[in-house]
RNA sequence: GCCGGGGUGGUGGAAUGGUAGACACGCAGGUUUCAAAAACCUGUGAGCCUUAAAGCUCAUGAGAGUUCGACUCUCUCCCCCGGCACCA
């Protein structure tokens, strides 16, 4: 419970793997060796209930659900802020490795603890109330209140919860040092160790014979450690020993180990022919000898490795890190501590894959070369963390704990220097099939090689992306995949058929005439769809991007005699994210085209122009630079941008309503619209306004410029 | 139990408080074809009315509220999906 709530504690409760309890159950043992008195027949029950509860897993323990249980100790401690005497009991809806194990019983402000009084039958005091003078008894569920005005507290009485009282009592437990502030993580002990061939070998030596000398890697060398305490990283080692939970009655665990020496690392995982588990409970790696024996880094004798893996969600915390410095191997991921040596060994390098310049074209390039390379190392640490993570539901709790876990242990050893990885978290929807979640168990799962045979990955792509809103997933066994199938095919039609018409040059000028005006419905409608699919994209909305891009398309076949290179272009270019492969071919297509129907090497023209804009926009990387006549890819391409200009309209549609109900609606001069006289006498010229007004007063007008005007009538 | 996301045509889904159903699927009719597939064109929320055109009414899970106007905002309720570690 909070600590505002502790004026109202009826009763402790531990956790009955908590060391008090086996303290608890000897002391008894000891003080009543026979007899049938109460107190031994209390120390039975305790006994029955510790063996029961440790037997049961902490699924089952979870599984029994709501129904709580619990024994009574028979002893009491003392509540310092009012000197109570408070009943100590041990149930197992405690969790032993959650915080101290130990927790306060306060039934009058927490739902769980109530239900657990009124089974035992423990006093129920309120402690916080609706008001100032709310001490009206806690005899039911509803009645438990969990924030309001802090009753039954002494000086702290008519304080509202939490704050400011959480803070004031805080400050009162530690000035009467009753207590101290403490951080609870809300992360249980996590087994790392996998008894499975796939994944990284624990870099662990275990030597029997220290072991029985009771030295291990804590209690060996300390003292040379301790000189080199400069080091931080051994300075953290250090302190994490201390923080090594001792029971009284534990001994170190660790006597005999050792980590294999750096100088050896990494362990790498043994090609072995079966990698199947044996169901020995061990690791497939403990029957390869090869792998197992070595030599004590400690004593030099005879020692054995540890044969464990670790767990999956150890390596898929850091991966994120990790991709940023895929083409290094002396580096785990670009940081602060490594980055001199990252510059050091980077500028050392020679860029070979330039050939045919000349001299001084080589040394410009090696220059430009080094600071980009220079500048990319800075810039990787400047990439993170990262923007946004995108994610199922189901990572939201296990994995991105696991992941914030390690990066604050990698910012507190000054790796980085942020300490949360991804400051936003998206969950992508479900896709469901047949009304469920797909399982292979169920075999209710979506085979994409089946759907890519028949319509193409890039279909398949698009897609799922248009079949719903990214945010909710959706259901697949819905057949538009033959729409989408359709709209890449009309694409691909339209473009090709437009190539093959710009060979034929007279005729695709014969047609400019009667162009005119379909062309500016074109470009109003390309600038709309650019900044439609431009929103689209950065908000996810990937769905009505795509559904945009078929309305440009379906306007494009309407005006088909007026398009340019131009347009087509600019769909492409929004059209390739969705669907990578058709799209670079028919830019491949567009771009040859060029060559060919004007007989000319040029392309120059095209290409330095897209250069400059890819400059004016920024967006160019300086690793793209090299890529003038070899790669024309798509990909490489800015993003199309649009002008704000052509968006405007020179008519507005204005919807005339009566009572709020739709009646009417007309095209109106765009130069006008701010008028609301000339709107409105409009309007009232229309026939069937004048029939809906006829005989009634209207009362009000309410005009919203260039889209509604809207006449209240009595 | 707690937390999160939803509920709109026959289907998937669109709609900064401003013409509900964009864009697709499906279906119906047509063009093309010896025929079929493919492609293309037209229509398609429900109901009423009409020869037709037009028009009217009802519709966004249910019910209230706020507003000139509500799928959208507020409240109450119902249902569906997903997640969950009794975290004190």
């Amino acid at each position: 419970m909070f600590p505002e709530t502790i004026y109202g504690v009826t009763y402790m409760v531990l956790a009955p793997e908590h060391p008090f309890v086996k303290d608890i159950t000897s002391s008894l043992a000891r003080s009543h060796p026979f007899g049938l008195s109460a107190q031994s027949r209390r120390l039975a029950r305790l006994k029955d209930y510790v063996e029961r509860s440790k037997k049961k897993t902490e699924q089952e323990r979870i599984a029994e659900g709501k129904e709580k249980t619990g024994v009574f100790t028979g002893f009491y401690c003392i509540n310092p802020v009012n000197n109570q005497k408070v009943p100590i009991w041990v149930a197992d809806y405690v969790i032993a490795t959650y915080g101290t194990g130990a927790v306060m019983g306060v039934p009058g402000s927490d739902h769980r603890d109530f239900a657990f009084a009124r089974k035992y039958k423990l006093p129920i005091i309120r402690v916080i109330g609706k008001a100032k003078d709310d001490l009206s008894e806690v005899d039911s569920e509803e009645k438990v209140l969990e924030e309001g005005i802090l009753v039954n507290s002494q000086q702290f009485s008519g304080m509202p919860t939490p704050n400011p009282a959480r803070d004031k009592i805080k400050d009162f437990l530690e000035e009467r040092g009753f207590g101290k502030r403490k951080n609870q993580y809300h992360l249980r002990d996590w087994l790392i160790s996998r008894q499975r061939y796939w994944g990284p070998p624990i870099p662990m030596i275990y030597c029997e014979k220290c072991a029985s000398e009771k030295k291990g890697y804590f209690e060996v060398g300390s003292e040379k450690r301790d000189a080199e305490s400069l080091n931080s990283r051994n300075q953290d080692i250090k302190e994490s020993k201390s923080r090594i939970p001792h029971f009284s009655h534990q001994e170190s665990p660790m006597y005999g180990w050792f980590p294999v020496p750096e100088e050896n690392l990494p362990v790498l995982l043994p090609d072995v022919k079966d990698w199947r588990p044996k169901g020995t409970g061990k690791s497939p790696l403990a029957s390869l000898e090869s792998f197992v024996n070595t030599k004590c880094p400690n004593c030099g004798g005879n020692a054995v490795r540890e044969t464990d893996v670790s767990d999956t969600f150890l390596d898929s915390s850091w991966y994120f890190l990790r991709y940023l410095a895929t083409d290094r191997n002396d580096i785990p991921f670009p940081s602060l501590k490594f980055q001199l040596s990252v510059l050091g060994s980077q500028l050392s390098e020679t860029g070979s894959s330039v050939v045919g310049q000349s001299v001084t074209e080589r040394q410009k390039t090696d220059k430009l070369e080094s600071e980009n390379r220079q500048q990319k190392t800075d810039n990787r640490i400047k990439w993170l963390p990262v923007n946004m993570y995108i994610g199922g539901a189901e990572h939201s709790v296990l994995h991105l704990l696991y992941v914030r876990f390690l990066t604050m242990v990698f910012h507190d050893l000054g790796l980085i220097d942020f300490d949360e990885p991804f400051p936003r978290f998206y969950a992508h929807g479900l896709l469901i099939k047949e009304g469920g979640k797909m399982s292979k168990s169920k075999g209710n799962v979506v085979v994409p090689d089946e759907y890519i045979k028949k319509y193409g990955a890039d279909t398949l792509r698009t897609y799922l992306m248009f079949l719903g809103p990214f945010s909710q997933g959706g259901d697949f066994y819905d057949n538009s995949i033959s729409g989408v199938y359709r709209f890449l095919g009309r694409v691909y039609k339209l473009v090709s058929g437009f190539v093959e018409k710009e060979h034929l040059q007279s005729q695709a000028r014969s047609a400019k005439e009667n162009v005119e005006p379909a062309g500016s419905q074109i470009a109003k409608k390309v600038h709309q769809t650019i900044k439609k699919v431009t929103n689209d994209m950065e908000a996810l909305r990937f769905n009505t991007a795509i559904a945009a891009q078929m309305e440009l398309l379906n306007t494009f076949y309407l005006y088909q005699k007026a398009l340019k290179r131009t347009d087509l272009e600019q769909m492409l270019l929004m059209l390739a994210p969705f669907a990578p492969h058709i799209t670079e071919e028919l830019w491949q297509r567009l771009r040859f085209s060029v060559f060919s129907s004007r007989l000319s090497v040029p392309s120059q023209s095209v290409i330095s122009q897209s250069v400059t804009e890819k400059q004016k926009t920024g967006k160019q990387k300086s690793e793209n630079r090299q890529q003038k006549t070899d790669n024309w890819s798509i990909h490489l391409e800015p993003w199309p941008t649009y002008d704000p200009k052509l968006l405007e309209e020179e008519e507005v549609t204005v919807v005339v309503q009566i009572n709020g109900k739709v009646r009417d609606n007309f095209k109106f001069q765009i130069s006008n619209f701010k008028f609301q006289n000339k709107v409105e006498e409009e309007a009232l010229k229309r026939e069937k306004v004048k029939k809906h007004l006829d005989g009634k007063k209207i009362k009000r007008v309410v005009y919203v410029a260039g889209k509604i005007i809207n006449f209240v009538v009595g």
